[in-house]
DNA sequence: TTGTATGCGTTATCAT
DNA sequence: ATGATAACGCATACAA
């Protein structure tokens, strides 16, 4: 019959082994003991199937090795795949890390700060939209997409940059009149330089460029109207558009099918984040492409880095055009045939 | 001055409200005390902007409220949907969730485990492949798709019904000659019985079926190499595939493309999973639909449901039948529509 | 080098 | 009803 029913202590193997509690912890810990308590309390440990406590560990040493990651779902295929790579990244330097979905509610989003700092993770990567998010400033938090404040790490990709970068392409892909459309939050975040880049990015090539923005609960039927006022005798009047992210890119190809225009003949369409079916294949589009990969990591480097000062506010990844079906490349590329070729 | 530094405990807010350590727990957990105690309590809480500390909590109630969530990877748009549905349902129930992506690596599977218990969670939810995977009996465990033992409930959805659903469908859209196609594996989990399923099903509505499997090693250009075999004068001798899962779905239909082979016209597809892009639009196929939604509230409802009894071994969730324009529907149903749109 | 004792923040049991 | 006190499991400073 066993003593206790519930999971051994190190009070039960020090018994076990013999030898005192400290000399147990030591062993777990890799200070160094006599080579015979060594072994003598690894048997024991084994032999009960000893697994230490963290929750006890935790109470100890005030420190967790837990990071909270507040992102509004994993369903979109951005999102599923920055979550995907931020854990593989945590793990690797051995973290834990609780999963926060948000779905994009403020009130989510306060609630999970709150229970992180209760459960006292070591930080908080988060990607939200509250404005007036209340963040116990001794907890870590590194931003994504949206600067919070003087004393927090923002981690984003160069949408401005980004922006410049679609504009330019259009123009060399032969467009001459050009669309920007946008949809979602109306907060000012890093993602909202993606339109200054690409105005700036038009009057630089002599883009004549017309811009289009919907708030949060706005239809997106809304679009499909201003796309239908801008048609002539079945034609449409700009040649290129830039959608604000890919999602939108592809409701506005589904838009543009029912209006009888066809991607990428009449009007090229480049969108930006760069999601790819099943995470890894093809682009949805032609998009600006994210570094998921560099943001994922440099979310968890500058989180977890100790020296808290020289912590730049704001992290600029760079990011890079991939065709994707819906632009008109002169030199034919790999993702648009295996794009195409579904379609 | 601060007393002290790090974050406030029950201490100071007695010592701030000037009464003993066990009524200010007890206003915290919603035990009755005096009306005049318990507003200064509340006083001192908010003043001082206590919160509880959960790893205490979690070392004296050894119960953690916390679900790990072990799953190949977020990438994946079914993965990624299934965890955010768990998650939304844990957070519904006020657990928390550890999320573990394990790369389908058997030693991290176990690694993550082992984790897990450490970290004295309530319970584990997890599609895992490893075959002897060690799990303490006394941690609550639900199983995806994958049977693991007597006492492990396993949840997932009719492979064998969709098997043969989607025989029946390929059969009632004028299909004779069929194959199945499958990829993954070669563990005995529950997903195998989508072809015992749609064998069983040819045979009822008279179709001929070959079947081809590749082990978990081979490369996807082995189908390739199939398909090529069967065709002649530039024909493919099925008029119908069923593939194992959508990702192999939409792998089939590249190569046929590149063989010149039309979909649905030649050859209707139907795949398994009922992946959508952006997680909740358009299907990329014909497809077996999961109830993913069903899936994730029934693991967490088994997981935490206290009568350990009566949890039965297997739970079985029915499947649906989405046309995603790779099929001759008669009627065309919306999502055929609206994926085409894009094609 | 090994063992002992104290405290981490909370809850629960017990006197008051 | 309220307040003091003893665990929970571990780490560590200190004594042996």
């Amino acid at each position: 019959m066993r003593k206790k029913s519930s999971a051994p202590t190190m009070k039960d193997v020090a018994q076990e082994a013999g030898v005192a509690l400290g000399t147990v912890s030591k062993v777990i810990n890799g200070i160094p003991v006599g080579e015979s308590y060594r072994i003598r309390v690894e048997a024991a440990i084994s032999k009960l199937h000893y697994q230490v406590n963290s929750y006890a560990q935790g109470l100890k040493a005030s420190s967790t090795h837990t990071v909270a990651v507040l992102i509004p779902n994993t369903k979109n295929s951005y999102f599923a795949k920055l979550t995907n790579l931020i854990n593989l990244s945590l793990t690797r330097r051995k973290y834990r890390m609780l999963l926060c979905c948000t779905d994009y509610d403020p009130s989510f989003e306060q609630e999970y700060i709150t229970m992180a700092q209760q459960n006292k993770v070591d930080g908080i990567i988060g990607l939200t939209y509250n404005p007036n998010l209340l963040i116990n400033p001794d907890t870590p938090f590194v931003s994504i997409d949206r600067i919070m404040g003087a004393n927090i790490p923002c981690v984003t990709c160069d949408n401005f940059m980004g922006g410049q970068m679609a504009a330019e392409k259009l123009a060399d892909l032969g467009c001459q009149n050009v669309a920007f459309l946008r949809i979602g939050s109306s907060l000012t975040n890093e993602p909202n330089k993606r339109r200054a880049g690409f105005e700036n990015g038009c009057l630089a090539h002599g883009l004549h460029c017309e811009t289009k923005m919907l708030e949060d609960d706005d239809s997106i039927e809304e679009f499909e109207i201003f796309l239908r006022e801008r048609m002539q005798n079945g034609r449409l009047e700009f040649d290129g558009i830039f959608c604000s992210t890919d999602l939108l890119a592809y409701h506005t190809i589904q838009m543009l099918d029912k209006l009888g225009v066809r991607v990428p003949e009449d009007v090229q369409i480049i969108g930006f984040d760069g999601v790819q079916l099943f995470g890894e294949l093809d682009y949805i589009c032609s998009t600006i492409v994210q570094p998921v990969e560099d943001i994922a990591e440099m979310c968890v480097q500058t989180l977890l880095q100790d020296t808290l000062t020289a912590r730049p506010p704001l992290i600029c990844l760079p990011v890079s055009y991939a065709a994707g079906g819906t632009t008109k490349e002169s030199v034919p590329q790999n993702h648009q045939i295996s794009t195409r070729s579904i379609r």
